[in-house]
DNA sequence: TGGTCATCCATAACACCGTTCCGATACGCT
DNA sequence: AGCGTATCGGAACGGTGTTATGGATGACCA
């Protein structure tokens, strides 16, 4: 009826993938529309056409982060024993962390300003920990760990990543600090304490 | 020689108080110059004048968010016993950080867009952490921790804490957990899994 | 083929932001 | 009293996200 559309799929994708560039570049502050736009060779308009708002087409990097996150999770070969796991899936999540630091941030650290995760994202970045959980209720359910509620473990073990994580990100650890030893030795230790007493081998070296 | 100055110390604190308040009540986003500067009865550049810039308002807000953590933190009562310090510590942390959620914000998540403390304040921050250092490196030495470096513990307890914190803030955690009897169980695990394995007692429950 | 017209999108407008600049202000001093 | 100057409120500037608008476009039909 009218003039061809080039507010497409091909050019959502290229905005996104620019969006990605210009946080990773200069902050989630630099992410300005007009620039974007710019960059993308159009007008701040196909933003709202193809994502609603800025905070929407966040919400697609945010999705895109767990996307991401989700698969490296999953990819992330496991042994069977609960600790050692739980090191190699904690692991697995600081490598991804630092691969791709600005979409952590917006997934977890609420980096963009006026930027929430609507309902659907949110469940999506709760299917992400289901490994975790998974182990962590078989270790329970074998009497390898302690008898307590699942969820207390798995958010302890999230905790003590993300903690790590966020704190290795904004530049809050101390300078010449062995991050990647530590990182692990500190996992080790967290997944240990949560060895049934009788259970002996809960040595972090 | 001029006209009196009004632009003083009682200004600056009412700023300081006011800026916290909209911060806590509207987010970080809903800090704005003008706003502030209204609500005080003066003008923008009362803030220039007061602090230098936006950011620099901020970084008094973060120094006096590690003021009062600090406060906090040295006025725990310890019992000598590590792993029970070490979750008296971790509850103070919580405590304090659920207290003025906003000042957590800027201090430890980078809520303020453009914000970075400066040297000074960073050191401040670095201070706050004393307490639990000490807790340590006594447990290291007395041969109750594994023999790692102390700071490797330290950063693994910070880690912790500040992940679980920063997940519950953030409104991270599922519905209806138990985040108080979970968080300090988790600190518990924690730091029982730093105990030489030959001693005893490493039970969260 | 030429005209109509629904559709699409770049441009411009709006309200707000942090920051800078400047002129009116209001006191101490001569 | 009147000058000089430190002071500060308000206007100006360049930016932001968002919304409104009008010109461009190409499929349809006479």
């Amino acid at each position: 009826m009218a003039r061809p559309r080039t507010h497409d799929e091909a050019l959502r994708l290229k905005l996104l993938d620019r969006a990605g560039e210009l946080i990773a570049s200069d902050g989630p502050k630099a992410l300005s529309l007009r620039k974007l736009a710019a960059d993308a060779g159009t007008s701040t308009t196909a933003v709202y056409s193809l994502f609603g708002s800025k905070p929407d087409l966040v919400n697609a990097l945010y999705n895109e982060g767990f996307r991401r996150f989700g698969a490296r999770m999953a990819g992330t070969p496991l042994t069977g024993d609960a600790v050692e796991d739980l090191v190699a899936l904690g692991s697995a999540y600081r490598t991804s962390a630092l691969a791709d630091p600005h979409l952590y941030g917006i997934m977890f650290s609420r980096s963009v300003p006026g930027f929430e995760p609507n309902e659907d994202a949110e469940k999506l970045a709760r299917k992400t920990l289901e490994p975790l959980e998974r182990i962590i209720r078989r270790a329970v359910a074998d009497g390898v760990f302690l008898d307590v509620p699942p969820e207390t473990i798995a958010v302890g073990c999230w905790g003590i990543v993300h903690g790590l994580v966020s704190l290795e990100l904004t530049g809050n650890l101390p300078e010449g600090f062995d991050v990647t030893n530590s990182y692990e030795a500190a996992l080790r230790a967290n997944a240990s304490g949560w060895l049934r007493p009788q259970t002996s081998g809960n040595d972090p070296s």
